[in-house]
DNA sequence: TGTATTCTGGACTGCGTAGTCCGAAACGTC
DNA sequence: GACGTTTCGGACTACGCAGTCCAGAATACA
């Protein structure tokens, strides 16, 4: 194990320096975990995508798994910032819902689907750790969703109305994340998102 | 390779006869991969399971990726019989449509998924035959559904909506399936389903 | 009974795996 | 410049993996 996990990952202290950046590592672990998923990713997968010694990779990041952990963390934050930053610039409720929606579903590639997605297939029943930060960022972006659609429509029947709509709005983001995956062309899906989301009261 | 295998799984040829059922054995690894994934799965798990010799298993199955797409379409075969049952049954087109959702969302043991849905996730970018079958399957529960829809609704506009109507309810019925699969509790994706089914027209 | 054919158990191969370890290099500080 | 600390490259370990192979057992057929 470690000795001291924690107190390796602060600046400024003496000796060597580190001659890579932990960000843009994680990042590029990031990715590789998000095309393979985990269980097809070996570390010399990792390291040579890192750019980094196995060593390096250890020392720096713990274990696979640990790496796993922080890039879910990771991948979890910035789609977090994503959505909140649409629902607080854009003013129209509607609009908002529309654009979180497609935020989720269109990413760069869309046959990587969704990173958190793709954890929650593989990994969720059987590692509780990944299973309860996603659990906590569904979680946030279904508070973050039933917001915006009791923005939309105050009259409605109230906060748990609201839940639960967000959480079928959720359950079409997913599913249309995973139909992109299987190969439905992007027309396909878009018409379906299309046809789901003009039938929501509100939106 | 295997010299000839597709004459070596007809019946009645001489030589010693199996000692094992080979449906049997195929719903033993059908399990294993539903629980496990196909790369967190070793042959030995298959063979544990299914009680079989690795030479039997590799005899009579090729390899465990040929296992793997047996099993993929032997659920697929057996979920298409279980859906299109409930649409000949059930007379009421929204009854229908509404008992073929839950009949996706709750199998046995939710925490499972669906193991199309687990494929897809797991190895559809990079797996055209597994790619090639769920989508054969999904185009055929989308058909399904959008007979069912249109049934409901001959108002409608025509059979291009009935379609995305269609792939709208395929989206929320994954989507469900991964949310049960992420941990949430069964009253809360079921309150979304029946919130989102309620909003559909026609239905 | 004899023979051809197929199954079966288990040993075996070669390779990939996650993780460890050590000596040397590179830095901050004194 | 010397010292303490950390990083780095790469060899190394022990094990798990998918798939092969073979000798023997079990059957159908003649």
């Amino acid at each position: 194990m470690t000795p001291n996990p924690a107190s390796r990952h602060e600046s400024a202290r003496p000796g060597r320096p580190r001659a890579f950046d932990k960000a843009d590592a994680l990042a590029a672990a990031l990715d590789v975990f998000w095309r393979q998923g985990y269980e097809a990713t070996s570390v010399d997968d990792l390291t040579r995508a890192m750019g980094l010694s196995r060593s390096s990779f250890y020392g720096c990041f713990g274990s696979k798994h640990d790496a796993l952990l922080a890039a879910v963390q990771s991948y979890a934050d910035a789609s977090l910032e994503i959505l909140s930053a649409i629902a607080r610039e854009e003013t129209s409720p509607r609009v908002a819902v529309r654009r979180m929606i497609r935020a989720m579903v269109e990413t760069e590639d869309t046959c990587r689907g969704c990173l958190l997605v793709n954890c929650i297939t593989e990994l969720a029943p059987h590692d509780g750790r990944v299973r309860e930060r996603i659990q906590h960022h569904l979680a946030q972006v279904e508070s973050l969703l039933a917001e915006t659609v009791a923005r939309a429509d105050a009259t409605q029947a109230g906060p748990t109305d609201a839940a639960n709509q967000a959480r079928a709005l959720l359950a079409l983001t997913v599913g249309a994340i995973t139909l992109r995956k299987a190969g439905l062309p992007a027309e396909q899906v878009d018409a379906a998102l299309a046809r789901a989301e003009a039938l929501l009261p509100g939106i």
